[in-house]
RNA sequence: GCUGAAGUGGUGGAAUUGGUAGACACGUUGGACUUAAAAUCCAAUGGCCAUUAUGGCCGUGCGGGUUCAAGUCCCGCCUUCAGUACCA
């Protein structure tokens, strides 16, 4: 009996299929764990070997799970909104939904064939509208909530109504927009039903507001500034400018504290949580008022410095600052406005690659000192930026190296406020060893005291507070695409309205094409049928707006991230029509305990995500605030390019070492036209596409030709793209599985190189020998040898360790030599051979399975037992283990592994004498079994 | 600049967290089997020197230090990758 992987694997596949083997249970007795996937969005060029990396990674966990015993929750769905389908449509009319549904069946092939032990009765997909019914039902949540500060969490807005029309609005310590205006209880009562809406929309955690957006004329929609890379869209690379218009935000600002503080109470990399923190930006100051001389105008700047208050010299404003207008006097005027005109053609991308020259104008206006009264010229400089802070910086040359520069260029007075330092080369920004001088009431003191007492003395003039800055703006929400979820929302008279909760969901309505309006609206806007009717509550034809109970629906869909913020919790009870999960299920499962994914999500989905759980569990809906208690970013698996030199201006192709001083241009070949020596096959090169049909080549003297190797991104464009499904041909999903973890640490950046699965591939087949002969099952009931029990217990207490470490790629090694030393001792022996396979099974679970189904189980082995290490097998055959003694001494004790320090330690102590009598012989090595030595080798 | 991670053979990577550096695998070389190839099996494989054999010296990016003992800890550098940035 040979090892017919193929056979096996499709054997092992349809029978955990049709036994529902890893369906998990919404209530048992065992323990729970929940192991996650980051749900991939299924494109259409279907998979490559480096996206299965975590799946395996997390299967392997995940099996290790319930051979422990646990009731594991390991689901798998799709992200399946998004902007590839809908340009996909755009080129050819085909509706995305044919599209998707097509790349899920070509996704769902290519998983199934690795052998996951997903549960599949509880696949999610965003775009379905029975999921996206409840991504609809937590917006409306949103929208019906305002942030507490006081009480620090969301409230339903029916409370906030109730304390308005009580006390009016100065009581209230909510998050919300800039512009709130103030109010009594009377007011409130006197506005009208239009005016509370508008007021109450300042406050809701989602809102809609004219914002500033980054807006991609190419794609014709909004971009978040996490899918914005170094200035251009990052998918697809196209120019981005910014635009103002009406759109849904989130007040995720609102929760920027508590996701900094959650951070302490998870398990994820130092790395991630450190991006996070960058991304949130927290920083602690204090904002200052600036009054204005000879106007009526107050200048709000935020400083982390309140303590060099009176080294303040001259203050800057973004150029797009609001005030600038209004301040700069006649004769400055025509400058001002140049510079202006200047930087706004400047793109962002600009302004930052020109990070050096200095610039700015002076506004002729001035400030007033809020303490010495003293004149502070005004200038304008496109170093301070308008989305930060509040656009306006007080300018402290001696303790602020831009400021420094700024005064040094344009000639303004720099003085020092600093005692015992010298700022003649730069400013002196540290602030530990900050002794502050010429300032009055702060004089001689530190850092943190003068912070304190500027902040009081600000205060009590009523001219600045402390204050705690965030980065972290609010997240708008619409985009103007039609592959989305369409938002639960119609409009009357320009107010929004949600649709009540039992008429979800609002599915998306056809549309004849996909691109935006002639008139620029969004593509919903092309929808013929896409009017809210009141009175039935349907969704109705637009010529029905006219009517009175009819009014016009939202046009914009949510971003991509709406679907991925919540679904692992949809996960917990999928099929659920009356909530989004149900409360038993929620309160059964928790939250997810290993979650695995890229880090590339670090600021987008990692951040809303856990935005959206906070938000929920605030208002009740779920029993924990944080959604992943572990996190573990799995690298990337790289490709490996290869490069043909083409001879710049021809259509002539030189080998690496015939270059010589010719211009060439490198040209990515596929990489299945190279082989593992780096040498092109001339003949399919010419044949893969048509305008190399005619190349020539320039080959090396051996007659090959040879071409250039480098490490980079898998991807179609670069043809390096390697395949599962050519691999699980040719070798076999244990595998794909088993080298997928051999070729390094999880968490690492490597290399794909399909040459080294060989050695994976005959571990399998050794392993099928050691269990199988020609005449079928070799194993018997004979004892195990000492020899066969050290073996298989070295194993087990390694490869738990490395499972338990996330190690996976040590315990393919342990595999092979366990293999390896039992095929050695001719072992037989069931009693270890049988938790062996068990071991293996996570890891290579088809041929695990076959095996053990061979020996005469009839049950799968992923409900058995995981194998208990039992350190006295390891006693009598043991590891050195070198010591000191009287501190000059060495002796290599040989222990037991099993033994701690202490152990060792006091075994060492109880032979003190025995050793101490050896000292004149300078033995190499004691060996120690506990209790007594053994033997001395000199 | 800041933050995070990492530098070990020809290559991917191990190293019980301070204890025989290079496990395991790829690759390479030699051998067996074969008409041949594939597959399989055996042996060698960090560098240098030496030998009949036993052996010796050097080696974990660089320079110091702590220790009986350092890839691992401490101090000072260099390099690479990733994220982020006129953030006041």
């Amino acid at each position: 009996m040979n090892y017919n992987f193929k056979e096996i694997e499709a054997k092992w596949q349809k029978y955990w299929a049709e036994q529902g083997t890893f369906r998990a249970e919404n209530n048992a007795d065992k323990p729970k764990y929940y192991v996650l996937d980051m749900f991939p969005y299924p494109s259409g060029a279907g998979l490559h070997v480096g996206h299965p990396l975590g799946y395996i990674a997390s299967d392997i966990y995940a099996r290790y799970k319930r051979h422990k015993g646990f009731n594991v929750l390991h689901p798998q769905g799709y992200d399946s909104f998004g902007l590839p389908a809908e340009q996909y449509a755009i080129q050819t009319g085909q509706h995305p939904a044919i599209t998707t549904e097509n790349n899920i069946k070509t996704y769902r092939r290519q998983l199934d064939q690795i052998g996951f032990s997903f549960d599949w009765s509880r696949e999610v997909r965003t775009s379905s509208a029975d999921y996206y019914k409840w991504t609809q039902w937590i917006f409306i949540q949103l929208f019906d909530s305002w942030y507490d500060n006081q009480q620090d969490k969301a409230r339903p807005i029916a409370d906030l109504v109730e304390h308005f029309s009580n006390h009016g609005n100065s009581t209230v310590d909510a998050s919300c927009s800039e512009n709130t205006p103030q109010f009594s209880a009377q007011d409130w009562c006197g506005f009208s039903e239009q005016q509370q809406q508008e007021i109450l929309l300042h406050y809701r955690l989602t809102y809609l507001a004219e914002t500033e957006v980054n807006w991609c004329p190419e794609l014709g929609t909004v971009l978040a500034n996490d899918e914005i890379v170094d200035g251009v869209s990052e998918r697809g690379g196209h120019p981005v400018i910014r635009k103002k218009m009406t759109q849904w935000s989130m007040r995720i600002s609102a929760y920027a504290e508590r996701l900094l503080s959650g951070l302490e109470t998870i398990d994820w990399t130092d790395a991630l949580k450190e991006s996070q923190r960058n991304w949130i930006g927290k920083s602690v100051g204090a904002s200052v008022r600036f009054r204005v001389k000879n106007h009526d105008a107050e200048i709000e700047v935020f400083t982390t410095r309140p303590d060099t208050i009176f080294g303040v010299s001259f203050m800057t404003l973004a150029p797009e600052h609001e005030l600038v207008s209004q301040l700069t006097t006649e004769q400055q005027k025509a400058d001002i406005e140049s510079y202006i005109q200047a930087t706004s053609k400047r793109s962002e991308r600009e302004r930052m690659a020109d990070v050096k020259t200095i610039s700015g104008v002076f506004t002729g206006a001035f400030a007033e000192h809020p303490f010495t009264k003293a004149p502070i010229p005004i200038w304008i400089g496109d170093y301070v930026l308008a989305g930060y802070g509040t656009g306006a910086v007080m300018a402290v040359p001696c303790g602020d190296q831009r400021d420094y520069d700024f005064a040094k260029h344009f000639k303004i007075p720099i003085p020092t406020i600093f005692s015992g330092v010298d700022i003649s080369e730069g400013a002196f920004t540290d602030k530990a060893k900050t002794k502050i001088a010429n300032s009055e009431f702060l004089n001689d003191l530190d850092f943190k005291s003068a912070t304190e007492r500027a902040i009081e003395a600000l205060e009590a003039i009523n001219q600045g507070e402390g204050k705690i800055n965030y980065r972290l703006r609010d997240a708008v929400f619409s985009r103007q695409r039609y592959w989305g979820e369409p938002f639960p929302v119609y409009y009357v008279d320009g107010m929004p309205k949600m649709i009540e909760i039992q008429h979800l969901p609002i599915t998306l309505p056809e549309v004849e094409a996909y691109l935006p309006t002639e008139t620029g609206e969004p593509p919903l806007g092309r929808a013929e049928v896409w009017a809210w009717d009141t009175q039935h509550n349907e969704v109705v034809h637009n010529s029905k707006i006219n009517h009175e109970t009819v009014f016009p629906l939202e046009l914009n869909t949510m971003p991509g991230w709406a679907g991925s913020s919540w679904y692992f919790n949809r996960y917990m009870d999928p099929q659920n029509t009356r909530e989004f999960a149900g409360q038993d299920a929620l309160n059964y499962w928790q939250q997810v305990d290993l979650y695995i994914g890229g880090s590339e999500h670090a600021t987008g989905h990692l951040l809303y995500a856990r935005f959206w759980q906070k938000f929920l569990f605030d208002r009740g809906y779920v029993p924990v605030d944080e959604f992943a208690k572990k996190l573990i970013n799995q690298g990337m698996i790289l490709g490996t390019s290869a490069f043909v030199a083409r001879i710049e201006g021809t259509n002539t192709f030189a080998s690496l070492d015939q270059i010589l001083d010719q211009n060439v241009q490198f040209i990515h070949a596929d990489v299945s036209l190279v082989n593992a020596s780096d040498e092109l096959d001339v003949d399919a090169f010419k044949l893969w596409r048509n305008e190399f049909a005619t190349a020539q080549f320039i080959l090396s003297d051996d007659g090959t030709f040879k071409v250039k190797r480098e490490v980079e991104k898998m991807s179609k464009s670069k043809y390096n793209v390697v395949n599962p499904d050519a691999i699980c041909e040719n070798y076999g999903a244990d595998a794909l599985r088993l080298y997928e973890m051999f070729l390094g640490p999880l968490e690492q950046y490597k290399p794909w190189n399909t040459a080294g699965i060989t050695g994976v591939s005959s571990f399998l087949k050794k392993l099928w020998k050691l269990y199988i002969g020609d005449s079928g099952l070799k194993v018997t009931d004979a004892a195990a040898t000492k020899d066969n029990l050290k073996t298989l217990h070295k194993t087990i207490k390694k490869v738990t360790e490395d499972i338990e470490q996330f190690s996976f790629n040590t315990s393919v090694s342990n595999f092979m030599i366990a293999v390896n030393e039992f095929t050695a001792q001719r072992c037989t022996s069931r009693e270890v051979l049988r938790p062996l396979l068990v071991l293996i099974s996570p890891y290579a679970p088809h041929v695990a399975e076959e095996l053990w189904s061979l020996m005469g189980h009839n049950t799968s082995i992923s409900t058995t037992q995981f194998p208990e290490f039992d350190p006295k097998h390891l006693i009598e055959s043991s590891k050195t283990y070198p010591i000191s003694f009287n501190g000059k001494m060495r002796f290599k004790l040989e222990l037991s592994l099993d033994l701690s320090k202490e152990e060792i330690e006091q075994t060492v102590l109880a032979h003190e004498k025995t050793i101490a009598q050896l000292q004149g012989k300078v033995p190499k090595k004691v060996i120690v079994v506990p209790g007594k030595i053994v033997n001395i080798v000199g």
